[in-house]
RNA sequence: UCCCCGGUAGCUCAGCUGGUAGAGCAGGCGGCUGUUAACCGCCUUGUCGUAGGUUCGAGUCCUACCCGGGGAGCCA
């Protein structure tokens, strides 16, 4: 098919002047008795294109008059320069074609909709501004992340969604079976026979690309994953999702401190990016959603972000002439209250915390020669928390095989894990990022399930 | 999963200490205008989340459940 110019680049064209084609649906119509005034939109952009309907128009009184909110036109016409307010240019029809009519009930008027309102209309709510500037930027940033990585001699590796293994051990996992529910096979005790499951074994979807990034690392050098990640927690949160979307590098021949660096840069690329690519959207979430938005990006891209370990952190926080809800002691992890204290009102801009207590952080952590910590690390920015966590991988065979056991682990359930310590092993590290939570801090949405265009949350998953 | 708040017209919401439901917007009709969340007039719309209970009488009080929101935990 010929693809047409969009309202985005008819807007974008230097000069009024020459013929148009509009196809998208109106957002909202005027009629007059001598003219209509249809306000266009095609997604392409925040903005539509008004165009102008007069009575030499053919179906002027009968089809045009009826067109309302909703309806999907075609148009055709002279691009002239408007010379009402609030808009460059607009089209003088010569033809208006309904495309798609608009029965009775549509759910979306020209006025705003609550966001728990829009949910219920998810096949709907990319029509409205806040929705389609959200899913632009969700674009522009996820184009932003491969050109990041690519420019850095990464590979993209695409991890599996289904695994045996759970990962880290963390969290709960959904469950990936072929078997009957009504007639599933038991073995001699009476428990259910998953080696006659699809898989041969008891089998998940993933929570975490990890493990397998770092067999691609361990050959490729750079690779990096980004793909949906399920979680099965019950968690009803304004910043969580049972499937959400994962960015997760991993780097041979890297160590923590080197991975902080590569975090900070990769954020700052990506929100320079979005600012660039999504300056209308970012000005009307900055307008309409948090008018911190514009001035968050400036600043975070501007800025180094701070760097400090746990143990500085829980000396600050000890420090604070503040009552924290849950106090405050090395060895304990980092509440939300405490987070935000430190990115929102310490230091007023993204932090990364390092070198937390081994007995918190995952047992494939590094170990450091303190033998009190490991080399993990997480970036905390304001509103959102956690939007990264990472850690220095453990790539001494011992060292690892000793977590394992710590952690009452089995080291048959990481044989290959294991392999790669055995092989060639080298000091690696990498993280993982949550996209929707990137894409919340960049917009300034408060409801992580409104960044993503089909929400997966306990107890709903319709659209 | 825990704590708190809420569920009234298609949407946003009002309805005080129990007395039998309203406004704006949307929709329909008409008018007017180079309009821009256009404007003006008239008209339509409700098992007041569900199921019980208290009461002469429940949108309003009580109980349970369902759904939604905010916060917490878990994390990305």
């Amino acid at each position: 098919m010929a693809m047409r110019e969009s309202i985005r680049e008819i807007l974008a064209r230097p000069e009024a002047g020459g013929e148009v084609s509009v196809q998208g649906w109106v957002r909202t119509a005027r009629h007059g008795k001598k003219v209509s005034f249809l306000e266009v939109n095609d997604g392409s952009s925040l903005s539509g294109v008004q165009v102008v309907v007069g009575p030499e128009c053919p179906g002027f009184d009968t089809e045009v008059r009826g067109l309302g909110t909703g309806c999907a036109v075609e148009a055709m016409g002279k691009l002239v320069e408007s010379p009402g307010q609030g808009q460059i240019y607009e089209v003088h029809a010569q033809t208006v074609e309904k495309i798609g009519g608009v029965e009775e009930g549509y759910p979306l008027q020209k006025k705003r909709h609550s966001f728990e309102f829009l949910r219920t209309i998810a096949h709907l709510r990319p029509r409205t501004n806040t929705i389609g500037a959200v899913l632009r930027v969700r674009d522009s940033a996820s184009r932003a992340i491969h050109d990041f990585f690519h420019e850095r001699g990464f590979v993209q590796l695409h991890a599996p969604l289904i695994t045996l293994s759970d990962a880290e051990g963390a969290g709960q996992m959904f469950r990936v079976t072929h078997l009957d529910p009504s007639d599933v096979p038991k073995d001699e005790s009476g428990e259910t026979d998953w080696s006659q499951d699809f898989f041969g074994d008891s089998a998940f979807l993933s929570v975490s690309g990890q493990l397998e990034a770092e067999i691609g690392a361990m050959a490729l050098s750079r690779v990096y994953t980004f793909g949906p990640t399920f979680r099965a927690e019950n968690s009803n949160t304004a910043r969580h999702l049972a499937e959400f979307w994962m960015v997760e590098p991993e780097v041979a021949f890297c160590d923590l401190s080197e991975l902080a660096d590569l975090a900070q840069a990769f954020l700052q690329s990506v929100f320079v990016r979005v600012r660039e690519e999504c300056e209308e959207d970012l000005a009307f979430f900055d307008q309409r959603i948090d008018d911190s938005v514009l001035s968050t990006l400036a600043n975070v891209t501007e800025e180094p972000f701070e760097k400090i370990t746990y143990t500085q952190a829980v000396e600050i926080l000890e420090g604070a002439q503040r009552d924290f809800e849950f106090p405050i002691g090395w060895g304990t992890d980092l509440q939300s209250e405490h987070e935000r204290f430190l990115t929102e009102e310490y230091f007023r801009r993204p932090v990364i915390v390092t070198d937390y207590p081994k007995g918190i952080k995952a047992f494939y952590m590094y170990l450091n020669d303190d033998d009190r910590t490991v080399g993990a690390m997480d970036v905390l920015v304001p509103r959102i928390g956690e939007i990264i966590g990472g850690s220095q991988r453990e790539h001494r065979l011992s060292r690892l095989q000793g977590r394992i056991a710590d952690h009452g682990l089995s080291e048959e359930d990481y044989w290959w894990y294991l392999d790669l310590r055995r092989y060639g092993s080298v000091p690696h590290a990498g993280f993982g990022l949550g996209f929707e939570r990137l894409v919340q801090f960049i917009t300034g949405m408060a409801n992580i399930r409104d960044v993503i265009p089909f929400p997966r949350v306990p107890g709903s998953a319709e659209f």
